[in-house]
DNA sequence: CGCTTGACTTAGACATTGTCCATTGTAGGA
DNA sequence: TCCTACAATGGACAATGTCTAAGTCAAGCG
């Protein structure tokens, strides 16, 4: 079962039916849902989840670090529960498909001192965008 | 003046007091404003210019080339100016201020074959993350 | 077990950001 | 100077997100 869930109750939630929801539908791979979508996959499952408990919900996991927020697009924030193994984003600009990825090298590095005015740079994020092989034949 | 509004001009663009508006409020280096901020900014020159005029115009360009839309926060998208020297961002987590950085090296030659998924990618994006020197002094 | 209580959920109002449309205005050519 | 296609305007509407007041319930305790 889900990971999430396992260490959300570890860390003294108290564990409602709602946000059991929310860890399961969090459940997988390559998982990037808006709060819409985890809300919509959540009714499916308790009919009575309200959206203010989703946001709730998905808030206080990003804010114990056991999701991520991830703005690919300058639309609706997506949360993503692969949030222990730092990873970057490939992105279909056509349909919206949304992979894992993890480039080798290190950007951090590639960034000369000069080139950073004076800021402590702690965290690079990057997006890889392109056609996923179902759009690129269409 | 504005570099900007001559390249508009050559492109066959009916010139009106709004668009030249637009276009000098965008004008400089290192600027990456909101449309409200725009808005704002196009009022104190111009205080009859409508929102909607601003969203249009700012769509415009970026249909062009001549602006570039950069999401780096889950916020309102930012207009850059800077379109015609390919660049990454460095943001402040905690005030927001955004500078242009050239990083070296090629993120598209880090993303090995078996991490593309079949996608085609032609396109990356590094937002790098840190303190700026005011928000770290304090 | 069945209370008690503070944490949680809910519905809906409100805020921010962005889009659309019908109407009015005007830049620029004839 | 006049025409007209293109542009600007105000306001309605949509999408996403935040907040609050009131009701509900998980879980510790007797
Ligand atoms: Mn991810
Ligand atoms: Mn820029
Ligand atoms: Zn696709
Ligand atoms: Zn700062």
């Amino acid at each position: 079962m889900s990971d999430l869930l396992e260490r959300l109750r570890g860390r003294g939630w108290r564990m409602t039916a709602q946000r059991r929801v929310v860890a399961e539908v969090l459940n997988g791979d390559h998982v990037h849902l808006t709060a819409d979508e985890v809300h919509a996959k959540a009714i499916a499952k308790l009919p009575e989840i309200s959206r203010a408990t989703v946001y709730n919900t998905l808030g206080e996991m990003v804010t114990l670090g056991e999701v991520i927020e991830v703005a690919t697009d300058g639309r609706a924030k997506r949360y993503d529960p692969n949030a222990h193994r730092p990873h970057h984003h490939l992105v279909c600009a056509r349909c919206g498909a949304i992979r894992d990825v993890h480039p080798t090298g290190n950007p951090l590095a590639d960034l000369p001192d000069q080139e950073r005015f004076g800021f402590t740079v702690s965290e690079v994020e990057v997006t890889y965008r392109g056609l996923c092989p179902h759009c690129a034949a269409a």
